[in-house]
DNA sequence: TGCGAATGCAAGTAAATACTTGCTTGCACG
DNA sequence: CGTGCAAGCAAGTATTTACTTGCATTCGCA
């Protein structure tokens, strides 16, 4: 692993820990395996550093896609909230620093804004295809919906460290939410025999 | 104002817009105007005011209440729902300072964890008494929902300032999740005509 | 008036932290 | 071999920060 690749993901972990304030560069430092003196020779300053270790990221991802002709929405929407489920858990920690210094650091906390914003119109638009296709019922408000599917699997995966008993079971959970989704916008299972899970293409390690 | 409340309130304050790490004893006791020293002599460490003005914040907390009897489940979650959403969006920069800091200092984010958990039950509770009258569809997942529309809630009170476009208006915001939560369980207008707003009782200034 | 408690003020201390400088070491490449 | 670059290492600097100490001031109250 390359020094440069080394130091970011470092940074990351150690700005997951302990937030912008909390993540020393002699943490960094020891984190990387590697002298302090370099990370300012490579950066030039703490903040450079760290601003680029979000964007590096938050840049990478390449979360899951919903199909552009939708065939079975349950199946499709239950696979593509899990992904987003697990993408989201598995940031939480820098989710939750960026959330909470925003509003000190917002060129920083920003970057971590636009997958959700562009996770959501996904959502909106897909469901906007389903309703097209005729699967599910005319008056449901999906843009509510839509944002409420968000809402839900961010909760969880924010609320879950700390209130585990008012979530579903983590392995179920984004299946679940995507059910009551489904029920409320009327949403039926197509009647020819469906694939499971089509359509979701890929899906980063990050 | 009595002077440990000044400072109480002074502490949440800046620990709401700097964190716990950026909540200095100067900036402290420059916004209570108040000497630095006394910060000490009244409470004797920073962690320990801090501590104290989180819990005096989230302690007095006495959010409304879902009516014992439902009548009209639709107008009372409404209401419900806008009241909490009202408090997380008031208290949203020390919640999420406390949700990011949790895992270094679990003691004191562990207090802002009991409101949401304590709404999350008298949230579920209300919807089996609703579901008992018959208000509402047998098969659907009352605790899944209950889980939803409390996510719908605090999504929006964190997320609207970075990603104002993805939520509903915020006047009508808690009214349309509570709607697509009610479809999705079946929930009827009640045959009588109801009385609007019925049944929330107390929320705090806070 | 006088006493005691609470608060302000000035100053100081020890530690942490971001960042610099000067020098050495090792490694690639001609 | 030797030249140059990248990284390590030791040391230092200026600032911030939590917390202390000693003393002056003020206020309530008998």
């Amino acid at each position: 692993m390359p020094l440069r690749a080394r130091i970011l993901e470092a940074a990351v972990r150690v700005y997951g820990a302990h937030g912008f304030r909390g993540a020393t560069t002699k943490r960094i430092a020891e984190a990387a395996g590697v002298n302090e003196v370099t990370l300012f020779r490579t950066f030039g300053s703490k903040a450079a550093l760290i601003d680029a270790a979000i964007r590096d990221r938050t840049g990478r991802d390449d979360i899951a896609h919903l199909p552009a002709q939708p065939a079975d929405p349950l199946a499709e929407l239950t696979a593509w909230a899990a992904a987003i489920h697990a993408h989201m858990r598995r940031n939480r920690s820098m989710i939750r620093k960026c959330m909470s210094e925003m509003e000190e650091r917002p060129e920083m906390s920003g970057a971590a804004c636009e997958g959700p914003t562009w996770a959501h119109h996904e959502l909106r638009d897909y469901l906007t295809r389903v309703r097209a296709a005729g699967l599910a019922a005319p008056g449901a408000d999906l843009i509510v919906a839509a944002t409420m599917l968000m809402s839900s699997l961010f909760g969880d995966a924010m609320g879950r460290d700390m209130m585990p008993s008012i979530y579903p079971p983590a392995s179920s959970a984004a299946e679940q939410y995507v059910r009551v989704i489904a029920r409320a916008l009327g949403i039926s299972a197509p009647a020819r025999a469906p694939k499971r899970a089509a359509g979701v293409r890929a899906m980063s390690a990050s």
